[in-house]
DNA sequence: TTGTATGCGTTATCAA
DNA sequence: TTGATAACGCATACAA
């Protein structure tokens, strides 16, 4: 005996699927309908088949968050926070890995149009024009939780990377560390580019003379490793920022195979002020770009457009704090 | 306008909708028929609708991975093995944090009678009658990632916890380390259960004398440091075993802060062997319990069920080995 | 308030 | 090989 179906229920309790569906949806009806109702579901364990409510209604009360990489602690923190708003709304929520490459994202975003979720969240690494008509056109509301042109005519929901690194290189400043070098992420990624602009930004604004910039082949451990190697065969400086946390950590490991301390000769300071720089030893400064407040917001954003695909793109930008821990002086 | 469906393709394509359906879905057609399907399909930007596939197929191929805590970056690595397999196939993955209630993992198990993905692997961190009754009434396939009874009747794949914590003895033993702690996450937890008897028996095999063994509140990096709080203050063992990755990072945060260094006073080993033993500092000594292969069988065994149902349900255990790095002499 | 009947978009059965 | 048509299980417009 398979699942029994609406009709069955109905049968049970003599009366009609409609008011089976009534009750199950809440709509008036009588005290002696709902009983005889609830009383059948529960005697044939009827469960409601999603699949069947999803082509009537249009929707399937699942939302889709992408991001890049799972093993970035940072997209740990956002998809909490993102979880928690879609699901006290009664969504589920289906996290996809897009990797790190455009056309998978595109791929994803006009897979939307499949009806697998009423919605995306996406957080893309590179950004192109396939993807920005691809969001455009997509029959589900998408929030990006990134940077994209306000031409692209979507809500979006971003951090402020310039302000963040100008926290960061004020702290180092009033630390005393003046020869500051920066260890990006590729910069033909969107948070890559935004890094690369807030550093040169900050070095300017400070009148600094930078202590060399390095990017790294990707946002990883493992490259922020590789770029410490190469780093500290050339260039000697005091601090050192990081585009990212995991980046930092890379770095700080490869300090330590130098000889140097962290922060007595080196101060750290990473980005994104996830799981991992509480984690880390030392533990990581880092400059909170609001990963947790980004993820709720666009979470709010999406819901909202749901609710009404009228109200005019929004373009909210999070500020930046700093988490001050032990690898700063 | 809004998305095409299948008639307004066969109408353009001047054929019948069923036509369409076949060319779609590779049957047998005339070359002249795929041509104009195609050409239409193309036209028109038609795109399947996935939900009203499901009500038809039954099916929606989508897979569901449940695990305690997204957090927990050993299911990082359980989720890109399962995710590999899974998408191999043709399944898209919903991964879903059920947090450590078993009442929590009751409701997501039963709530898979609305038929929102074609399977489950489940990790469940406690375990109770219910949940096994609800697992073996499931209307979906369901695979078990860790520790339940046989009588159970369902497909598991599990860690060998007791091997590996002989593994993690043995080392330390081999490095003269003789007064051994542990530090174990919650003992009602399967997990918790397998590390506490592993260890109970390791001592016994090697006749240790135990240097007190201390349960932390949860799996957690914060419950780490304060087991590691809690316990040197009283014992003064020269070599402290972690129930996880976490745990043992917060163990060594907590080591440094009492002024210890590791390995030299105090030898660290975790478990897991997470990429956070990887990036922790120094880098941590950890038992590899085989959470990438644990993932990727329980995928293909998830797989299987689903393709034949009437297999008799296998019960699978992966060896652990060792990833010695340098938190032991 | 309740019941009847229709349709959501697709696949599958059956005749042609 | 192709076309007409009946489901799949549910929600809802409309009638009673």
């Amino acid at each position: 005996m398979s699942r029994p179906t609406i009709a069955e229920v109905a049968r049970a309790a003599g009366v009609s699927v409609a008011s089976v569906s009534r009750v199950l949806n809440g709509l008036p009806a009588t005290e002696e309908m709902v009983v005889r109702v609830q009383r059948a579901v529960q005697e044939l364990g009827y469960v409601p088949d999603s699949r069947a409510r999803s082509l009537k209604v249009g929707r399937t009360f699942q939302l889709t968050l992408a991001v890049a990489d799972v093993g970035n602690p940072v997209y740990v923190t956002m998809m909490r926070a993102v979880e928690e708003v879609v699901s006290a709304a009664g969504y589920r929520l289906v996290v996809t890995t897009t990797g790190s490459d455009v056309v998978d994202e595109v791929a994803l975003v006009r897979g939307m149009a499949r009806g697998y979720a009423d919605g995306l969240v996406i957080s893309p690494l590179r950004v192109d024009d396939d993807l920005i008509k691809s969001i455009r056109e997509c029959d589900v509301p998408v929030v990006v939780a990134g940077n994209v042109p306000a031409s692209a005519g979507v809500d979006t929901v971003r951090a402020n990377s310039p302000k963040g690194m100008a926290l960061a290189v004020e702290h180092l400043l009033a630390k005393g560390r003046d020869r500051i070098a920066f260890v990006n992420g590729p910069v033909d990624t969107v948070p890559g580019a935004a890094r690369a602009k807030g550093f040169a930004d900050a070095v300017k604004q400070y009148k600094l003379e930078a202590a060399g910039t390095i990017e790294a082949d990707d946002f990883t451990f493992a490259a922020g490793r590789a770029a410490g190697r190469e780093f500290f065969e050339t260039n000697r400086p005091n601090a050192v920022i990081c585009a990212n946390d995991l980046l930092a950590v890379g770095v700080m490991h490869e300090l330590a195979a130098y000889g140097l301390a962290v922060p007595a000769d080196v101060a750290v300071i990473g980005m994104d002020d996830s799981e991992l720089a509480e984690q880390s030893f030392p533990p990581l400064t880092s400059v909170n770009l609001g990963s947790a407040e980004r993820g709720r917001r666009a979470a709010e954003l999406l819901l909202a457009r749901i609710d009404d695909d009228t109200r005019k793109p929004k373009r909210i930008v999070v500020q930046p704090t700093l988490s001050v821990r032990r690898s700063t002086p």
